[in-house]
DNA sequence: CCTCATCATTTACCAAGGTAAACAATTATG
DNA sequence: CATAATTGTTTACCTTGGTAAATGATGAGG
């Protein structure tokens, strides 16, 4: 049951705090949460952030240590392996597994620019770059 | 408030059938649910079914006829709709809505085959020359 | 030493998704 | 016609995420 638990909306802006900084108290995170909202939004309360912190270790997404008295908690899930989870989640449930067929409907309905487009084609030139590099290995051996 | 509420994972298998049948009646979606089931997991409940097509109606993501006094029903929300909202979703909870995050994920972390690959760049390589297209047809008027 | 602030813990509620039995209405069928 | 099967409706329960107040413990400041 190693199946990378699924996070809510609210715990994964913890967990960005928690990359972002390698380590947080809860109290820190309370503040980066409400230094991000605009002022028209409810902050969060605080015991808010500390249940959710609550339910992250239940779920072995992080951890704590005790400083000085209080908690500092410590992502152990790594922000990549959270992203393959959700990515998969979405290809199965909306893309058939279809890696192209994602990337077909970002590029027709996600409004992407110019530059940004140019940036695409430079990653998978290079990612078929790199491939020919470890086909042409094989091949040489 | 027109923003595509969001569908849990039954709710789109659901969407699924109907986006792929164009309509369908609940013993119908239940049947085609089990049978993409393999036999190991429990099969769907009838009921469970008809519970969720009433969510799915009361958001506004489906409608039904009578027809032989029978529900028929049909989906009102596009897939590409869903897609959107769904990717839209991912980029912002992960990728800081950078879609070139979500692409440079794709070909480091999910194992993307080299025709796969290529298939990419060519989705990229035709988005970039629709939007040369675009462009050029700007400057000229 | 007493009070205040700060943190952690406990407890409680609501919403949404999922699950499904129980019940009702109505149509087939023996 | 009586009963079985089908379909839709009602009701209920569990889980998870999110929200936060209330309570408890404990160290700091006056």
């Amino acid at each position: 049951m190693n199946s990378t638990p699924k996070l809510g909306k609210v715990q994964l802006q913890i967990m960005q705090v928690l990359w972002a900084r390698e380590r947080a108290t809860a109290r820190e995170i309370t503040d980066e949460l409400n230094r991000q909202k605009s002022a028209d939004v409810a902050p969060i309360a605080h015991s808010t952030v500390q249940t959710l912190l609550r339910k992250l270790e239940a779920k072995g997404a992080i951890t704590h240590r005790i400083e000085e008295r209080t908690f500092v908690f410590e992502p152990l899930q790594e922000k990549s392996e959270v992203e393959t989870g959700a990515v998969g989640d979405l290809l199965t449930r909306l893309f058939d597994r279809s890696i192209s067929g994602l990337v077909a409907h970002l590029v027709k309905h996600e409004k992407v620019s110019p530059d940004e487009l140019q940036r695409l084609r430079t990653i998978v030139e290079q990612a078929e770059a790199a491939q020919n590099v470890k086909t042409s290995k094989e091949e040489s051996r």
